[in-house]
DNA sequence: TTTGGCCTCCTGTCACCGTCAAGCTTATAG
DNA sequence: CTATAAGCTTGACGGTGACAGGAGGCCAAA
C-alpha cells in the first residue's frame, strides 16, 4: 500500500501485501465479490503475481481463514483473562465477548471461517482451524464444572458454543436485534451469554 | 428434466426447471462454484434463457433462498406439532429438531439461507425472509413463558433461536460431531435443545 | 568482480462466466 | 387468420482464474 512509488521491479512483501487486501477485500466485497484479481490490483502488480504466492485463489481465501482464526483465539483469550479474577462463568461469558467483538469486527471473514464446507474450501495440511477455539473452551469448563463426567463436560461445550456462536452469526445477518442500538445490542449478548453460564453451570450439579 | 425429449421451442416450465437445477447445483458445487449457465444446461436451454425468468444469478439465488425459508418453517411447524399432545417445553425442541432437520438435508443452502449478509445477497421486495421462523417461535414462546415480560420473552427468543442454529451451524461445519455416527450426533443435538428449552423455562419463574 | 542460477514478476492466452442486444419461433388474443 | 407478445436462440463484450513462457533482479559461488 505505502510502498506504491519506491519498488522497483520485485515488491518486496507482496505476500502480505496481497493477505492486506484480501482481508479488506472480503469484507468490502462479500464473499462471491472476492477476486483475485483485483487483490493483485490493490497490491500493483500484475494479474498473474499472486500465483508466486498462492497456489489459487482457494489457497489465499484459505490462508486469510487461517489468520481469522489465530485471531478469533487471540480475541478470546484476552478478553477471558479480562475476567480472570473473577469466578470461572465470568470468564467463560468473556470468552463469548471475545468471540462476538472479533466477528463484529470482521464479519465477512467470520462467516467465510465458518462456511467452508458451504463454499468447498479446503483447509490446508497442518491448519488447525477451530481445534484452539475447542481447548479454549475446555479449559475454562475444567475450572466451571471440572468434576463431571466426560458426557456431561461434551455437552457443556456443545451448549456454550452453539449459544455464542448462533447469537453473533443471527445478529451478523440481521436477524437479531436490527433495530437496536449498539449498546441495546451488546446488552442482549451478555443476557444470553449470561444465560448459557449459567446453565452450565447448573449441568455440572444436577 | 424429464422432459427432455418431447419438447419443442419452448420449455413450459423453464422457471421450476431452473430452481430445481439450482438447488442441487447448490448442494454439489457449493455457493461459490453455482452458476447460471450451468443451470441453463442442466435444463437444456440456451445460456440466455434464464434472463427471461430472473434478472440476473443473483435474483435466482433469492428466490433459492425464499423457498428455503418457506420449507424451513414448514420442516419447523410439522416438527413441533408432532409433539403437540406433549408440554409447551417439547414443542420448543420439536421446533429446534425441525430446523436442524432442513439444515441437515440442505447444508448449503442453509448455510446461503443465513450467509445473505456475506454474500451481498438483497432480499426481494416483499420478501419475508426469516420473520415467519419469529412468529413460530414466539408463539410457542407464549405457552411456555407466556405471562412473562416482553424483556423475559425477548431473552428467551434469543437463547432458543441461537442455540438451535449455532449447534447445527457448526455440525455442518464439521465444528461438532465430526467423528460421530449420526444417532450419537441426534443424541447431542437433542440433550443441547432440552438444555435450552430447561432454561427458556426458568427464564419465567426466577 | 564476475557469473550463473533462481526467485519474482510480467505479458499473453485460454476457457468460462454474467450480462446485454438482436433476431427467430411459437402461443395466444382479437 | 393475423397481430402481438412471450419464450428461446445466437452472438458479443468485458471480466475472471489458471497456465505458459519470457524478462528482470538478487545472491552466492567462483
Amino acid at each position: 500500500m505505502t510502498r506504491s512509488k519506491a519498488r522497483g521491479y520485485h515488491h518486496g512483501d507482496l505476500r502480505e501485501a496481497l493477505v492486506t487486501a484480501g482481508r479488506k477485500l472480503v469484507e468490502e466485497k462479500g464473499i462471491r465479490g472476492f477476486t483475485l484479481r483485483e487483490c493483485a490490483r490493490r497490491a500493483e502488480v500484475s494479474h498473474a503475481a499472486p500465483a508466486h504466492h498462492f497456489a489459487s485463489m482457494d489457497d489465499l481465501l484459505a490462508e486469510l481463514v487461517r489468520r481469522g482464526f489465530a485471531e478469533l483465539t487471540a480475541a478470546m483469550t484476552t478478553e477471558s483473562e479480562r475476567a480472570a479474577a473473577e469466578e470461572p462463568a465470568a470468564r467463560l461469558v468473556g470468552l463469548g465477548v471475545g468471540y462476538m467483538a472479533f466477528a463484529a469486527a470482521n464479519p465477512t471473514l467470520f462467516q467465510l471461517m465458518f462456511s467452508r464446507e458451504a463454499n468447498h474450501i479446503e483447509p490446508k495440511e497442518g491448519d488447525e482451524g477451530a481445534e484452539s477455539i475447542r481447548r479454549l473452551l475446555a479449559a475454562i469448563l475444567d475450572d466451571v464444572i471440572g468434576d463431571a463426567a466426560d458426557e456431561v463436560r461434551q455437552q457443556a461445550a456443545d451448549l456454550a458454543w452453539a449459544t455464542m456462536h448462533g447469537f453473533i452469526t443471527l445478529v451478523l445477518e440481521g436477524e437479531i436485534g436490527r433495530r437496536d442500538s449498539s449498546k441495546v445490542l451488546k446488552a442482549r449478548g451478555l443476557a444470553t451469554l449470561a444465560a448459557m453460564a449459567e446453565t452450565v453451570a447448573r449441568l455440572a450439579r444436577p
